[in-house]
DNA sequence: ATCCAGGAACTGT
DNA sequence: ACAGTTCATGGA
């Protein structure tokens, strides 16, 4: 992590290729999105370090990530974690060098990585937040996820008022857990989807299931299989979790509407690709499925012209 | 109205 | 292993 510290700021320097504006894009993507604010150029997110409520205020100069902390917090330990944090949000410890690579005889992805160069997997820190997220995102409208979200952020989440705004935390494992169906059902999520959230919730505050400890595994598989055991995840959750809080870019969510949708559209097919097709086309993404995956994503909601 | 959505568990074979 | 069914609701 090459950065620099300074009285009322930070300095960030990402690896190239890298873009923010395309990082900015992707997390613009919704208006119904409260777990960060984007006004203009900035990035506004709150985080919490070390039980502290840290408010982040994030643009690019430069060539440089600069972060700033309206609220005037300025501990040595907060700004390491700080930087740690974007790190990791950014994806910024990845070489993108042989996914471009391979990109350049790879007729879905060549047109992807030159529309949208730069741009880096997105992920979500907060493991137990990934996990929901892609609970509330199961089989329903991605602006209906949104609304589910929004709901179970300000049911349970904490909040903080700056700048005549209110900055939201995703609710702790703990809190979830501690729940019963009822009283989700009551922010219009299905039974299943209760009851997976609070089960899934209290295997990750037990401790029974960690994000260091899924992170130590070496094999995709390994990973896959321990996620899968929790009930309500099957294999598209466990590799969205894989590609947006463990960091592992070969993960491969294959059967995504989404996915499809997006190969449809780039390949002009007259119907969405099969399985058996999508398996193909990926043998030549091979470790960076996840990226291509994103990528195609990317072109979802901002079709290339 | 009808169909599907950034699926998963359950059931029957 | 594999296909068919159920869940369950908002949006186009």
């Amino acid at each position: 992590m090459n950065w620099n510290d300074h009285i009322n700021y930070l300095e960030l320097h990402p690896p190239e290729p890298f873009s923010f504006e395309e990082c900015m894009a992707f997390l613009n993507r919704s208006d119904k999105e409260i777990l960060h604010r984007c006004e203009g150029d900035h990035l506004f997110k709150l985080i919490k370090i070390d039980g502290q409520t840290i408010l982040m205020k994030i643009m690019y100069i430069n060539k440089v990530i600069r972060v700033e902390f309206p609220m005037g917090e300025t501990s040595k330990f907060i700004r390491e974690k700080t930087v740690e944090y974007i790190w990791e949000w950014f994806d910024l410890q990845r070489d993108l060098v042989p996914f471009y690579q391979l990109s350049e005889s790879d007729k879905v992805l060549k047109p992807l990585v030159e529309n949208f160069y730069g741009l880096r997997i997105i992920g979500i820190p907060d493991f137990f937040e990934a996990l929901a997220w892609a609970i509330l995102g199961q089989q329903i409208l991605l602006s209906f996820a949104y609304t589910l979200k929004e709901r179970l952020v300000k049911t349970y989440g904490e909040s903080v008022e700056w700048g005549g705004e209110t900055y939201w935390l995703f609710p702790d494992a703990s809190e979830i857990g501690n729940l019963n169906v009822d009283e989700l059902k009551k922010l219009q999520l299905t039974t299943r989807k209760a009851e997976y959230l609070i089960g899934v919730a209290q295997a990750v505050s037990t401790g029974a299931l960690t994000k260091d400890q899924l992170g130590s595994l070496t094999e995709d598989m390994q990973i896959k299989s321990a996620l899968m055991a929790l009930r309500g995840v099957g294999a598209w959750t466990a590799d969205y979790v894989m590609m947006k809080a463990l960091g592992r870019p070969s993960a491969f969510p294959v059967g995504d509407a989404g996915l499809q949708n997006a190969l449809k559209q780039q390949l002009g097919l007259g119907r969405k690709p099969t399985l058996n097709e999508m398996n193909e086309l990926a043998k030549n993404w091979s470790g960076w499925e996840g990226y291509a995956t994103f990528y195609l994503w990317r072109s979802l909601y901002e079709p290339i012209v």
